[in-house]
RNA sequence: GUCUCCUUCGUCUAGUGGUUAGGACACCGGGUUUUCAUCCCGGCAACAGGGGUCCGACUCCCCUAGGAGAUGCCA
């Protein structure tokens, strides 16, 4: 059988997390089969759509670099790929249903609908609608029907037996069909269809062998075997992936943090480590492999590898990921992808000047291993393009010495200054070791009030490689105005 | 309330009747180092509970407990 898979999103909100594993898992299982990934855009829902949200999902796959065989923009021979334009053939459908009294038409309000939820939640019954317009005479609808009152289709749910669903890793899982949700929606008051429905038709029409879905749609699967079975259709073969959730256990939410894939990419996170890491939420290779490249993945990925529990979302771990993918980078790479954030902050003008480029490419390697986010290049490397802002005369001061000794240090490196950015890297380190050895102090803590004057802070990238970055003059100045704060320091007692 | 699914370290997981229950993140120590970071080494830490089946259960079966999801004119 060849393999056809689809992920169906529904543009009402930017591309999260949760979302975007169901399309990869979707996306490698086709690859590794050598079928087809099918992108289809279930926008049914007006109220909701969202332009907005359509955008975001095609630029989200782009930059995952997730192509889709067939779906909206590219085509292909199911189309269209987008339900609004496919809007006729739902109610065909449905009226098909109708026809052979599979499915019936309900005028009831929503407010009626409202207050018998309502009620039903005062009272703890079970939940549902209460089939009040399943079994109207032909009178009656005739007569609704001629006063023009709004009417949804629901389908006709059998009373009694049971229904069940083979799936690939759950196994079977069986359902009473008066436990199936009473007579659900088919096609709604403005003519659209639910989900339940258009899915069905259309993955049908698509010859989508396998659905692979998260698992919060269990419930519906037997429903939607009842729909194949009411249709005459084979159902395709299921496969429902456990749930991404948050650290409380709960379903992953805005609540826990950034969930929407952009966020992510905003912030810094590489796609390489978005697909990495999100793939190993509920799946695994073997025991000793973490790191897949979506080429891997495209080939290793397996069904029977899926996890059948839910899975929290770590974002420390993903992190973690990233700066390993960050260190992957050749300085080319990673000094492009840096740029923007540099750009943004106002840290480089833009477009960026020689002089500033310059700077850039020779900070990436003392950069490259600070960072997680490639958005943490601006505090990092903000001292170098920028005039440091204030910081306490006593961070000048190492540990265990005093503003006297301090002050000896600076003005001893303001001497030398000039012959240490001139030299390399090595001649520099044992121009300070002398320096150390002859004021009787530690190689640190020369260093330190060297780093504070300059970057204006305890941490820093390594200070001699940013000393020569930033040049004798700029370097020199700040010197100075160190040695000052000192002075002012220790008049003042 | 009802139905369905799930249950190995804090987290992601390996494990398919006989293992000192392995790895990774996080955390805690230590080392390298020019602060931080990187890197290296070490440590902590788990089979939810109770019954069976079996010579032998993390692995198979049942029950309990806990968690989650569904119960929409949202998907």
């Amino acid at each position: 059988m060849k393999v056809r898979v689809r992920y169906a999103p529904s543009p009402t909100g930017l591309q999260h997390i949760g979302g975007i594993r169901t399309a990869l898992f979707n996306y490698f299982f086709a690859r590794s089969k050598g079928g087809e990934f099918i992108l289809r855009v279930e926008d049914t829902d007006r109220e909701r759509y969202s332009e907005e949200a359509l955008q975001d999902l095609y630029d989200t796959l782009e930059w995952l670099g997730i192509q889709w065989d067939e779906g909206p923009v590219v085509g292909g021979p199911c189309g269209p790929y987008v339900q609004s334009e496919r809007f006729d053939l739902y109610r065909e459908y449905a009226e098909k249903l109708l026809e052979e009294g599979k499915a019936y038409r309900c005028f009831c309000t929503p407010e009626r609908l409202d207050a018998l939820r309502q009620e039903q939640k005062k009272e703890k019954k079970s939940f549902g609608y209460d089939r009040h317009c399943r079994n109207l005479s032909q009178e009656e609808i005739d007569n609704k029907l001629a006063a023009g009152m709004p009417y949804v289709i629901r389908f006709k749910v059998p009373l009694e037996g049971k229904t069940f669903f083979e799936d690939v890793l759950l196994g079977k899982v069986t359902r009473k069909n008066k436990d199936i949700s009473p007579d659900p929606i088919l096609l709604k008051t403005d003519g659209f269809p639910t989900y339940h429905l258009a899915n069905v038709v259309d993955d049908h029409f698509m010859k989508i062998s396998h659905i692979l879905r998260a698992q919060e749609w269990i419930p519906s699967g037997a429903l939607h075997v009842m729909l194949y079975e009411a249709f005459g259709w084979e159902p395709p073969v299921y496969c429902h992936l456990p749930m991404v959730m948050g650290k409380d256990g709960q379903k992953l939410s805005k609540r826990h943090g950034s969930t929407s894939v952009v966020e992510f990419r905003e912030k810094g996170y590489l796609p390489e480590a978005i697909i990495n890491y999100v793939s190993m939420v509920g799946w695994a290779y073997d025991d000793k492999r973490e790191f897949f490249t979506r080429e891997e993945l495209e080939k290793l990925f397996s069904l029977e590898k899926i996890n059948k529990a839910p899975g929290v979302f770590d974002y420390k771990k993903l992190e973690w990921f990233n700066g390993q993918y960050i260190r992957k980078k050749s300085m080319e790479e990673l000094t492009e992808l840096v740029l923007p954030y540099l750009k943004k902050e106002g840290i480089v003008s833009d477009p960026v000047t020689e002089e500033e480029m310059e700077t850039v490419k020779n900070m990436m390697p003392l950069m490259a291993e600070r960072l997680h986010l490639l958005s943490d290049i601006t505090k990092l490397s903000a001292f170098l393009f920028k005039d440091i802002t204030g910081y306490e005369a006593a961070a000048l001061i190492p540990k265990k010495m005093d503003a006297e000794g301090t002050l000896r240090i600076l003005k001893e490196i303001l001497t030398a200054i000039e012959e240490i950015v001139k030299a390399d890297e090595q001649e520099a380190e044992t121009i300070f070791r002398s320096m150390a050895e002859k004021l009787e102090v530690k190689l640190g803590s020369v260093l330190m009030p060297l780093r504070v004057a300059v970057t204006g802070s305890t941490v820093s990238p390594p200070i001699i490689g940013s000393v020569k970055l930033l040049g004798v003059q700029k370097t020199a100045e700040r010197i100075k105005i160190a040695i000052d704060k000192l002075e002012r320091e220790v008049l003042n007692g």
